[in-house]
RNA sequence: GCGGACGUGGCGGAAUUGGUAGACGCAAGGGACUUAAAAUCCCUCGAUCUCUGAUCGUGCGGGUUCGAUCCCCGCCGUCCGCACCA
């Protein structure tokens, strides 16, 4: 009888419908089994999926159906970072509410990933715009406060003025808005700030706890901490011409991370925000000016960036530590910043090669204080190139012949004993890159700020009863800026102290508070409380967090801050929120584009024919039969339209195929490339299974499975158990592509048996073992193609579900093999095969491969120098 | 500038991290079946040569080793992160 095709129109809602009314992906938090939570990085409600979010799915969704079938509880939920400005955006432009806009994004995206078929636990979904959600972020604000992790400040903050609101330095990229893309202003504002940098020593040491991060993901973290060790060195103001002194001040603090450099300094550099160049400027209109200059300059980071080093002599001298007659200027230089370490440095220019450029330009000296080991005193020098490297301290009194760290101790030393004022002239101190969280933006769309304004009490939170603030549905999107601030009652609020007329805060929060703790939710998303502390206790930490390389920084460290943060405020019992971290490559595609570089117009996939002319590939636009360029692999973009929506594969496919190419082939770590005959090429491997099951289903009809070990039989039970063993171990390590390539294997390995059995010509213990072998592939794929698995292991008579059934157990025994080939080299090269017993001992692996001919003949009669045996492995024999 | 990763057939990639280089897939070529096509099945597929065999071959040049895709040194190239951080 001929076998119909497999139809995934017909086949995939069915399963997808029995799945739900067994309720089979809904974690108990009261299931006694060992628990495993996997989650992939929650979407943005755009208003579509796109294929990327589908590989990332998917690839957690083989997770959790392969940890679910070895006996887990598995926890697999899903939920929308529904916050943001795109909402604001559309709001704008096509006079939508961000409310409806942001759900009906939901139910579109919804039932776009149910048609994938993801095992996810849709009863814990929620979005961070939901009310329900963003009371209880309210609430852990409050706590926060409490414990003191908040604090508002006024400081310098990136204003992105196309978005016309504030980013955090880690939004900021190649100083462009990370979501606009405009040119960032610095401007000063009163911002509420997380305390993010009371833990980076924490977050910094925790790092080297987390062993199944990608050592990728732990450097950029550790780099953007960006610890140091220096010293601040308190330097005395020298007594001053009656006509140069400065009200007040008499030492200026700086802090370096090369004390042992202190006899090559030759100048001081402070900001131009510094305390002693404000007050140097108050009688000098020309320093005054030249501040004034750097501020302006200063309008943008990317100016910032490119600017000239440029400073200005305050006339003020500072007076060297080690040597009262020694005085140095002091500069106002439009390279140093108010924010890291005092806003002040000491230059020494033969070791910074900044420093060196400004020396240089004003005319300074250049003393070298380091010099590579080995190299004469007399003929070193700094010309144009600063050495920072190790070598001898020299020019430098008693610091002469040490190394650099010697001597940096030894100038800590010295410094911490001698005074000023009533303090030591220096102190250690470690420094960090790392910054406080500014969370305040001028939007709308995002979880207030339960905070309250009162002209008496001052800055007074909201009471947790009267939580939640809610955000007002009428709400004018006509101007630019924050409608909070122009709405004309949501404001108004009396003061919960003194019950005067006072004033909500109209900042909402940053969307990545909304992201630094939906995990932690999703264990308990019915709590009244922010988390119900056992059910995160038994949850957390998620042990395979998926999602794209991206979040390396921004939500990831937020999130390990935000855990810690709970954790102080008793919400949750652990520091680190992530066990197992994995970073998935992007869907790329090739580009077409029609025309020239400047006004050409790009192709989608859709539109193009591509043609294989002579080993050449062309692309033929369809509608007009012009030729595009076939431009390089790129991320899917809609601006170059190389965009393939996962409803092109559904539609067609089916959800199965879909799944199954975006993870063959490259491992998921990187790039994969979506390709028409790679699509087509898995999905004919879905038919091929079909086929060789529905074969297998009419032959092998009342045949019981069960292994052989030996024989024809054998070798078959052996080729499924190994793909059993092998295809688990990988996907433990997320290598769904070798995966995948085992699974191929072991199909390969079953045609010619089951063409027997079809024919006729296979023994009742072939018949078994293909049996087994068939079931043992149905098993296998139904992490990956589950749909498929559930219509075959059907059409074999099973009347329970795949996706509720075992993972099988692999016969150690059928695993290994009772001989072995040997490959067998002669002075390193191979030559030949021996098959020999695998417990063979080495005197008779010895024996047999000297017994060889060409071993043999390579040794024409004399002994072999040596015979190197690596047991099951290789043998190796020298001439 | 600082830090990091990577480089293997026509292509995506494997190789138990010192032990048979190229598993598995895609593409290509040949054949079978068919009136024909699609589908399917079988075979070939790193290069070169004196072709039942041999030599070369994992970006390039050295080194260590019985043996190197893997370890060490020096180059070249690609990609990524950070960047006036004192």
């Amino acid at each position: 009888m001929a076998i119909e095709r497999y139809n995934p129109r017909a086949t995939e809602p069915k399963w997808q419908k029995a799945w739900d009314a067994k309720k089979l992906f809904e974690a108990d938090n009261d299931d006694p089994r060992p628990k495993y939570y996997v989650l992939e990085m929650f979407p943005y409600p755009s208003g579509r999926i796109h294929i990327g979010h589908t590989r990332n799915y998917t690839m957690g969704d083989v997770v959790a159906r392969y940890k679910r079938a070895k006996g887990f509880n598995v926890l697999h939920p899903m939920g929308w970072d529904a916050f943001g400005m795109p909402a604001e955006n559309a709001a704008m432009q096509n006079k939508v509410h961000p409310k409806d806009w942001t759900y009906q994004n939901i139910a579109a995206m919804r039932e776009q990933l149910k048609v994938m078929g993801l095992s996810l636990d849709w009863a814990r979904e929620f979005a961070t715009c939901d009310v329900d959600y963003y009371h209880r972020q309210q609430m852990l604000f409050l706590d926060f406060v409490e414990k003191g992790l908040v604090t508002r400040k006024s400081s310098k903050v990136n204003w992105d003025p196309e978005d016309m609101t504030v980013l955090a330095n880690e939004q900021v990229i190649d100083g462009r808005g990370w979501r606009s893309g405009a040119l960032v202003e610095q401007r000063e504002l009163t911002q509420w700030f997380f305390k993010i940098t009371d833990y980076a020593q924490d977050l910094l040491d925790s790092l080297d706890q987390l062993d199944d991060w990608p050592e990728k993901v732990k450097l950029m973290q550790q780099n953007w901490i960006g610890r140091s060790e220096g010293l601040l060195i308190r330097w005395p103001l020298a007594t001053p011409d009656p006509g140069k002194m400065v009200a007040g001040e008499h030492e200026l603090e700086v802090y370096t991370t090369r004390p042992d450099t202190i006899f090559g300094a030759s100048f001081m550099a402070v900001a131009a925000d510094h305390p002693l160049a404000k007050k140097a400027a108050e009688d000098n209109p020309a320093l005054a000016k030249f501040i004034d200059e750097v501020h302006h300059m200063g309008t943008s980071v990317a100016a910032l960036e490119t600017a000239e080093k440029k400073g200005f002599d305050t006339g003020i001298r500072v007076v060297h530590p080690f040597d009262d007659t020694w005085t140095l200027p002091v500069y106002v230089a439009n390279f140093v910043l108010m924010d890291y370490g005092t806003g002040a440095i000491f230059g020494c220019p033969s070791g910074d090669q900044r420093d060196l450029d400004f020396a240089n330009r004003y005319g300074l000296p250049v003393i070298p204080v380091v010099m590579p080991e080995g190299e004469n005193q007399g003929s070193f020098q700094i010309i144009d190139e600063a050495y920072t490297g190790d070598g001898v301290m020299i020019n430098s009194r008693f610091l002469d012949g040490m190394k650099p760290d010697q001597a940096f101790d030894e100038v800590a030393k010295l410094l911490e004993q001698k005074t000023i004022g009533n303090r030591p002239m220096a102190e250690r101190k470690v420094n960090f890159r790392l910054r406080d969280w500014g969370i305040s933006r001028q939007r709308y769309w995002g979880c207030p700020i339960p905070m309250i304004h009162c002209e008496d009490c001052g800055v007074v939170p909201v009471p947790k009863a009267d939580l939640p603030v809610r955000l007002p549905d009428d709400i004018e999107f006509d101007r630019p800026g924050n409608p909070l601030d122009r709405h004309p009652t949501w404001r108004h609020v009396k003061c919960p102290q003194c019950g005067k007329d006072a004033r909500r805060e109209t900042d909402t929060m940053d969307t990545f508070v909304d992201s630094s703790w939906y995990f932690a939710r999703f264990t308990a998303p019915w709590a009244n409380d922010p988390t119900d502390p056992k059910a995160a206790t038994e949850w957390l930490p998620v042990d395979q967090y998926i999602g794209g390389i991206e979040h390396a920084i921004l939500h990831l460290l937020y999130s390990r801050f935000f855990t810690r943060a709970m954790r102080e405020t008793g919400h949750v019992d652990l520091a680190e929120p992530f066990k197992g971290l994995f970073t998935q490559g992007m869907v790329v595609h090739e580009t077409y584009r029609v025309g020239s570089a400047s006004n050409g117009r790009w192709l989608a996939p859709s539109e193009v024919r591509l043609e294989d002319v002579d080993g050449k590939r062309r692309a033929i636009e369809i509608a007009t039969g012009e030729e595009a360029v076939i431009g390089p692999l790129e991320k899917m973009s809609k601006s170059k339209k190389n965009t393939v929506s996962p409803e092109e594969i559904t539609d067609g496919y089916g959800a199965d195929t879909a799944r199954w190419f975006m993870l063959s082939d490259s491992p998921p770590e990187r790039d994969v490339e979506w390709t028409d005959e790679g699509a087509a090429g898995a999905h004919r491997f879905i038919q091929r299974i079909w086929r060789l099951v529905s074969t297998a289903a009419e032959t092998l009809a009342g045949t019981r499975p069960a292994a052989a070990k030996e024989g024809d039989a054998g070798v078959v039970s052996k080729a499924a158990h190994k793909a059993l063993k092998s295809v688990g171990e990988d996907i433990e390590k997320l290598a769904f592509n070798r995966a995948i390539a085992r699974i191929y294997e072991l199909a390969n390995a079953l045609a010619t048996p089951l063409n027997e059995v079809a024919e006729g010509k296979a023994d009742p213990a072939l018949k078994a073992a293909c049996r087994q072998g068939v079931e043992v592939l149905v098993h296998l794929i139904a992490p990956v193609m589950p749909h498929l698995a559930e219509e075959c292991w059907h059409t074999l008579g099973g009347s329970d579900l795949v996706a509720e059934r075992p993972w099988p157990a692999y016969d150690p025994s059928l695993v290994v093999d009772s001989e072995i080939v040997l490959p067998v080299q002669v002075n390193g090269k191979k030559r030949g095969d021996l098959t020999i017993a695998r417990d063979a001992d080495q005197g008779a692996v010895e024996k047999a491969v000297l017994a060889l001919d060409f071993v043999q003949k390579a040794l024409e009669g004399k002994a072999p120098r040596k015979v190197i045996i690596v047991p099951q492995r290789i043998v190796n024999v020298v001439a």
